[in-house]
DNA sequence: AATGAATGAGCGTTCATTCAT
DNA sequence: TATGAATGAACGCTCATTCAT
């Protein structure tokens, strides 16, 4: 159960690797993630951070040279993290694939109820919307969990033509995703997670298993035909 | 279609109506609304907001006696806005249960692909960690909404226990909300959003009609079983 | 018992007087009066003393062309009120000229005892040192106290040369106006104000009846003989 | 002649020293007593005393983390400094008692004429009846001198009772201290200082000289006796 | 590697003042 | 007369950043 998976943050050096210690670098982006989790994006500043690590603001300008590059670090090793403990979850899989879709799906909702994911993300979101950076690498991570999903997707059901799998992989991970601002830590309701883990998992392979190819086929809006896939 | 109903917003007067001109108090609440849609939070001060709506940074604290105060009538505003906009899809309905219950999903996809929409609720989400005036009124607004979901999802299924009934009613509410990362403007599966709309009437619809007592019933995590609701 | 006598206040129009209704003039000065004693110097601003007297700022505009008008007139009133109830009191006299001066030492002592006079005055003495205006007319208001007590020590020791009689009266009045830090509303020796009006009495009538001529020359510092009056 | 004992201002720094360099501080404390004298109260602000002392505002909060601070620390400095050089003065002493009252006298009389010390004090009791924090250093200072004078008075007479003592010590006190409204730096009766150093030195030292007990007994106001001292 | 010190920009806010109505 | 609205300047303060040590 990842209750605490950030602690695992990897911190991958960039191009080329920082100048200087690794420790210290570390010592830094853990704080700046503590800030950012426990008191928002608006409280992350130098000083902030420095205060958390028991550094003075001007040595984080030393770690790294902007602020900027510091966000950019977080992201990074955030995304990574998240990434790789999907990585980690679909690899315990299961024995077929409606387990393993129903067990990624469950390892999903019970990340979103972690402190950190249920702080963290939303403001990711929210700066995606406005820095590109922020925008693209969520893209990158949300592809990698697309793959993933995708994959136990035409598992289950292995008649369903690609594009229309992709797009019921993607409502699948927002819908999960989406999951965290109303049952995640903290949130109202956080104590029926363990019945929507059920609910979701139901509904979603019992609906993969059951679609037939074009029924995704857009309608107008107003004329959505309120069907269950199309009986075959 | 909502393309956009902020235009729309209606500034409720606080405690007994604002002293000062109606006027110059909407001007800055649609000022400080541009501002957070296209520059996001960080960028919401009193300078770029009275920039925008061409007064000076000075006049806006002759209006809103506190930055606070400013933030919270456009916070309720937003609200109001998006309960106003719900209930209106609601009332706009449908001939049936199933109907109605797909044509108020396909109106929150609409509604997440607005510019507004899904540049505000990520800012929200994310205050609402840190700030609980946010957080209470995103509750409320979330409230509202269940209410209207969880009266339709009765009319489909009848059967099912006001509690499990709740709770899926969350899920699906947290769903649609969700997707507003991933298919809202400007995001990657925007283009998809009508067959996302297709989806979510076709899998949610089915769901509710298909479920049956006990359903929901949560099991161990890493043991949920992948199963469609109970076969009746 | 002087335990009022701002209310007093006359407001005396200056150069012409002012364009318009003296009412609203007043007004405003009693307002800012007000301010001025409960709030301090600082507090004294044209919001303020809006606020206190029911107007709004801009309206004040139209009384005073400049808050450095209002403060003056302001001054002028206190300055000039503050004179006429020493006049009142030099005219309530005594039958005899120690106990003429007796009575006014004990009157000036009674007034520093009000609250307004106690808030008002050391903020004008700090005034003062940085406002020519203030400067000036606060040495014609100890002017004109000066003349009043002068005539009283001359009366009590017609001997003393008038430059020797003026300096001791100026010392005389220090000492007074100075008891307002010490014995004034809410200080630390105020209990023991009636007291003092005795030693103050004693000390200063028995000194003024045993000077002679010469007695105050000044002596070098470190010098100073602790001695009586010459005696006779 | 205590000329400028400002300059000599010990700056003790408080609660196990000030983190940061002490040139600094004391640079900034200098500029901020310098920035009083000259300009008052009024222009006490960050960027003025900055600009005193070469700095920039901002770096101002980098040794004192509010301005309320930054003015706490300036009036202990003035506080402790003004202690402190009474202090002295009561060591220089004098051979015997009335000689040292006399001194003690002429050396207040003599710090008032200060430019220093006539411009700062009026600003701290104008700020006492405002700021309690003001107040209670104030009441302070005036306690301890009032310790030394109380000796003093005690040494010249004896026999007076503790508690009549202490009232003509602190009418004594604030006779010399309201002198500083009238004889200090740049004002009317400068000076005539010398003369006033006399008087007031012939006048105290004599009247506690031929105090009796019972002699400050308190009069009703309005007949208050104007009798010297009882005979003995 | 780390700190203390400094800076310039910008923040929310208050203020005296102006002006059309 | 009186108000609402607006302005520009200044306020205390925080911030990311720089740099000598």
């Amino acid at each position: 159960m990842p209750e605490a998976h950030y602690p695992n943050l990897k911190f991958v050096p960039r191009e080329g690797g920082y100048a200087r210690g690794q420790e210290g670098f570390e010592l830094i982006l853990k704080a700046a993630l503590s800030v950012l989790v426990d008191q928002g994006y608006r409280a992350l500043t130098l000083r902030g951070i420095a205060k958390d690590c028991g550094l003075k603001a001007g040595n984080i300008s030393y770690y790294f040279k902007s602020k900027d590059d510091l966000v950019r670090a977080l992201l990074e090793a955030v995304a990574g993290s998240y990434e790789a403990s999907i990585e980690e979850a679909v690899k315990r899989g299961g024995d077929d694939p409606e387990r393993k879709l129903t067990n990624l799906i469950a390892f999903i909702l019970d990340d979103i109820t972690t402190r950190q994911t249920t702080h963290i993300f939303p403001e990711l979101w929210a700066l995606s919307n406005h820095d590109p950076i922020v925008k693209e690498r969520l893209e990158e991570l949300y592809g990698r969990e697309h793959v993933h999903f995708d994959r136990l997707v035409r598992d289950v059901n292995p008649d369903l033509p690609a594009d229309e799998r992709g797009v019921v992989t993607a409502f699948i991970i927002a819908a999960l995703e989406g999951t965290t601002v109303f049952a995640g830590y903290g949130k109202s309701w956080r104590a029926s997670m363990p019945q929507m883990q059920t609910i979701a998992a139901q509904c979603f392979v019992a609906y993969v298993k059951a679609m037939k190819p074009g029924d995704s086929k857009a309608l107008a809006t107003g004329a959505v035909a309120a069907q269950a896939p199309s009986p075959g």
